[in-house]
RNA sequence: GCCCCGGUGGCGGAACUGGUAGACGCAACGGACUUAAAAUCCGUCGGUCGCAAGGCCAUGCCGGUUCGAUUCCGGCCCGGGGCACCA
């Protein structure tokens, strides 16, 4: 053995091994509960991986790696999520076609993560670009469609300007295109619609059916389908209406607070609302001031902030109840794509009314009145509306019910007089999937002049996207490559258009766990999908929690209904790992101007304490300005590329700082001194076998098997106990904490009571050898190159990713003599020894036999002393 | 505005079910080795009083429950994230 710990060869070996003997090739081989799916999040394949990627692929690493041990089938893929936009701004740039660009990147990136080691599958990779994965994407397409859930509409979308595609309305955050930051329009534009909200009830309940998630993350999904009962109420059209729209008819309203409907003072309605549309053809002011709504409206950033503006359309309808007649306005604060684009004014009770009545000169009408006699009675004019619920007042025979009460009478009324119900509305919207982009995968639908939408026929499947086409910024390539657009109708063989629009790659994302468990399968799924599903851990970055996690759960369940597969849920354990920081340092050498320096050229000035007092440039030792931490990034110069990071110290160090550093779902802190630590300790742990393995032989011959635990002295236990102790503390930290930085903590600690352990004699040897073989069992998920050369060093010929975990030996656990501290009046004033098996009296006893102990009582009596066993003794005086 | 998460040494963090606050690491300081530096090894390391034994204070702030609270409850302050004219 080597004295000198050098990463790039054992590395190079271990991987080797694990290659050539498939070990991470999963097999469906377990016995019912005893496979372990373990996923990471597939990246885009951008070019190279970045630490975010290495620290996700780690965590699943680990675990992986640790189930694997513990004898279950374990199952961990890796592919690609490969369609995507950058792949098509890089063709622009340089001229290459998004496939090669994107297959290129694969295969660099493919190595990266095989330097780190990590424990994938390889023979199961997927890219989503594939003809036989998209094949299965157009296929479901198809199905949707048969089933409903898929459908063709012309809509009011979110239009990038800067990706000149549509986007969802998951991807619009702040009013800006998620990708590009673009400020988002307004288009309308025929595009192709999934029914998710057909599965908003489901998707809402079934939260509780994944106790394993994040909170957070529930709570996010569960605001996003924003669930809301209240009641649809219709306000029969005045004769002026009437006129106007010429029909009997009624305007509708949604909403939660059917116990004010006496409060309404008037109407308020969408620019886009029917009523505002035909009044605004008769009324040139009215129309002007509808175009501003519309034109203000395409930047929904500034929505929240407007102030509330509105109209008189100048026509009116009747109240359900009284048969008064109440003014509909247009107001800018009603969207059309919620409820029924239309709301009851109640300046009373609702803010939002409240500031529009004030504005308007509208009047405001009390019609709930506060249970704890605020508000009870509140004159004009009002400082504020009252929101809250209370009991009505001025509703007629609806008078004095609480909130509940109130809706439930008036809904029953309303219903008798057909001109209402309750109804629940979700802010969940259907899901556009259509993109007006090259690089995706192909809709599979022609467009025919005598038939209309045609679906591709199964048989012509998959429609292949043709690969070597170079998008140059004006639009889709597709649209201007008639071998791909020209076709037969399937239905009439009239000469036929096909559609050049492509799917959102969310769809792509949407199922890629199910074709992992079966990837060669000629049908979309088979059983094996059944098999390895659910996913019993996935792992993630949290800026997933609505999109793709929503996506996956609705996909999910609409294959268990056409009878694909069998779970409701796709993912059982989620983790949401956290973000990687680095510090950020620059110079303004002009004002306005910064330039960034990366943090490994520059050197952190200290105080005694060890407090930062600045820091200075080593090129120069000229001072540069802190400006906090940040996630590493090209315009910050600030990033840590991996495969350098595995050229200096090896992939066992970075894996092993990612996950002493910081819990997982935490940020994670980059620090060079942090790095140089663990490649310190794993020096130290490889010193440390070394030592034993090449200490001279004791003179006594007994080999380790007889060795007789009985013979042991008290610092030979006691280092068992620690070895085992951390043996047991690791398998829990791991296996159900996922708390990967306390375990290595724990197998720290081990190797330093090894390090001052006296292992010279014949059992001290003995001892110090099964303390080094479970420290280097117990690392072996985290830095597993490194403890695979070191178990055959300390003579084993398994090899360590072969062996099942160790269970702690109970009996070195076993102590027979412990400390426990003493507490007076809950203060703490002394440890004292008793044997492990002292009863109350014994252990109280001996607690108050202690001078300090004594000291404190100072002979008062004692009120009651409590003793907690194995810990301690307090006494209360 | 609503919802969620968090606040512990110079720093990252630990304390899992209410039971020794600060494990482990980083930085810093002192020492050994060395011609020297690096590396390595040993020691110190929340504040404060004390020669020491030991005491007092301390987990954002205020209060409560408890023999005992970083942990549970109520109120506030601060930081981060999500949602946001959603009727």
């Amino acid at each position: 053995m080597q004295e000198r710990y050098e990463p790039a060869a054992v590395e190079r070996a271990a991987q080797a091994f694990w290659d050539q003997n498939r070990v991470f090739e999963a097999r469906e081989d377990a016995s019912e509960g005893n496979k372990f799916y373990c996923l990471s999040m597939f990246p885009y394949p951008s070019g190279r991986l970045h630490m975010g990627h290495v620290r996700n692929y780690t965590i699943g690493d680990v675990l992986t790696r640790f189930h694997k041990m513990q004898g279950k089938a374990v199952l961990q893929p890796m592919g690609w999520d490969a369609f995507g936009l950058p792949a098509e701004n890089a063709a622009m740039k340089n001229g290459v076609p998004p496939a090669k660009w994107t297959r290129e990147n694969i295969a660099y990136m493919k190595g990266q993560m095989k330097s780190l080691g990590l424990a994938f599958d390889w023979s199961r990779e997927i890219a989503t670009c594939d003809p036989s994965y998209y094949r299965w994407n157009q296929w479901m397409f198809l199905r949707m469609l048969e089933k409903g859930i898929a459908y063709r509409r012309t809509g009011v979308v979110n239009w990038d300007p800067v990706d000149q595609t549509v986007l969802a309305n998951e991807q619009v955050i702040d009013g800006r295109g998620w990708r590009t930051g673009a400020l988002i329009e307004k288009r309308e534009i025929p595009m192709y619609y999934l029914a998710i909200t057909k599965y908003a009830e489901e998707l809402l309940a079934d939260l509780d059916k994944l106790p394993e998630w994040p909170e957070r993350v529930k709570t996010m999904q569960a605001n996003w389908i924003g669930k809301s009962e209240g009641c649809e109420i219709s306000f029969p059209y005045a004769p002026d209406t009437r006129a106007l729209m010429g029909a009997d008819g009624a305007l509708k309203v949604f909403t939660t607070r059917a116990d004010t409907l006496f409060g309404v003072t008037f109407m308020a309605i969408a620019a886009e609302h029917p009523i505002a549309v035909a009044a605004g053809a008769k009324n040139p002011a009215l129309q002007a001031f509808i175009d501003e709504c519309r034109r203000g409206s395409t930047m929904e950033a500034d929505i929240a902030t407007q102030e509330k503006k509105g109209m008189r359309t100048g026509l009116s309808v009747l109240h359900p109840f009284t048969g008064q007649s109440v003014e509909v306005w247009v107001a800018n604060y009603v969207l059309m794509a919620y409820g029924e684009g239309a709301v009851m004014g109640v300046p009373g009770h609702d803010e939002r009314d409240y500031e529009f009545a004030l504005k308007n000169k509208l009047s405001i009408v009390q019609v709930v009145k506060s249970k704890t006699g605020a508000y009870e009675n509140l004159d004009p004019p009002w400082r504020d509306a009252f929101s809250e619920y209370g009991l009505t007042m001025n509703s007629g025979e609806f008078d004095g019910l609480e909130y509940r009460a109130a809706v439930d009478a008036i809904a029953r009324a309303l219903e008798k007089k057909g001109l209402g119900r309750k109804r629940t509305q979700w802010r969940l919207r259907d899901w556009g999937i259509s993109r007006q982009r090259y690089w995706g995968c192909p809709v599979p639908m022609i467009h025919c002049g005598k038939c209309g939408e045609v679906p591709v026929p199964d048989k012509d499947l998959p429609v292949v996207l043709p690969e070597g086409l170079v998008p140059d910024g004006s639009g889709n390539p597709l649209n201007k490559t008639p071998s791909f657009y020209e076709c037969k109708c399937p239905k009439c063989g009239a000469d036929a258009r096909r559609e050049t629009d492509t799917m959102d790659t969310f769809v792509d994302s949407s199922w890629y766990f199910l074709r992992f468990a079966c990837p060669d399968a000629d049908t979309m799924v088979d059983e094996r999908a059944n098999y390895w599903m659910p996913v019993d851990q996935y792992i993630g970055g949290i800026e997933h929690a609505i999109l793709h996690l929503l996506y996956s759960r609705f996909w999910t369940k609409v294959m268990r209904d056409l009878g694909l597969v069998k779970n409701d849920e796709p993912f059982k354990n989620l983790l949401t790992q956290g973000m990687v920081l680095h510090d950020i340092y620059y110079r303004e050498p002009a004002p306005g101007r910064r330039d960034f320096y990366n943090p490994a050229d520059v050197e952190v000035l200290r105080d005694e304490k060890g407090q930062r007092t600045g820091a200075i440039l080593l090129k120069d030792n000229q001072p540069v300005t802190w400006d906090g931490l940040g996630t590493m990034s090209k315009s910050k110069n600030n990033g840590v590329d991996p495969t350098d990071l595995i050229g200096t110290f090896g992939a066992d160090t970075a894996r092993m700082f990612m996950m002493f550093t910081a819990p997982p779902e935490q940020t994670l802190e980059w620090s060079e001194e942090g790095v140089q630590g663990s490649f310190r300790f794993i020096r130290r742990l490889w010193k440390a076998v070394y030592d034993q393995v090449n200490a001279p032989p004791p003179a006594d011959s007994l080999t380790i098997n007889e060795f007789d635990k009985r013979q042991l002295n008290a610092e030979q236990k006691a280092l068992r106990r620690i070895a085992h102790h951390t043996l047991e503390k690791v398998t829990d930290d791991i296996g159900r904490r996922r708390s990967f930085n306390t375990a290595v903590a724990a197998v720290m600690e081990l190797l330093n009571a090894v390090g001052k352990f006296d292992s010279k004699p014949l059992y001290g040897r003995v001892v110090a050898h099964e303390a080094l073989e479970i420290a280097v069992m117990c690392l072996s998920p985290v830095i597993p190159h490194v403890t695979h050369e070191l178990w055959h060093q300390l003579g084993h010929e398994t090899a360590l990713i072969h062996e099942q975990w160790w269970k702690p030996d109970p009996e070195a656990l076993v102590q027979d003599h412990i400390e426990i501290s003493v507490q007076v009046n809950g203060k703490m004033r002394a440890r004292v020894g008793v044997p492990a098996d002292a009863t109350q009296e014994v252990a109280i006893t001996a607690a108050k036999a202690d001078a300090n102990v004594q000291k404190f009582m100072e002979g008062k009596p004692v009120k009651k002393a409590i003793y907690v066993p194995g810990k301690l003794v307090n006494i209360v005086v």
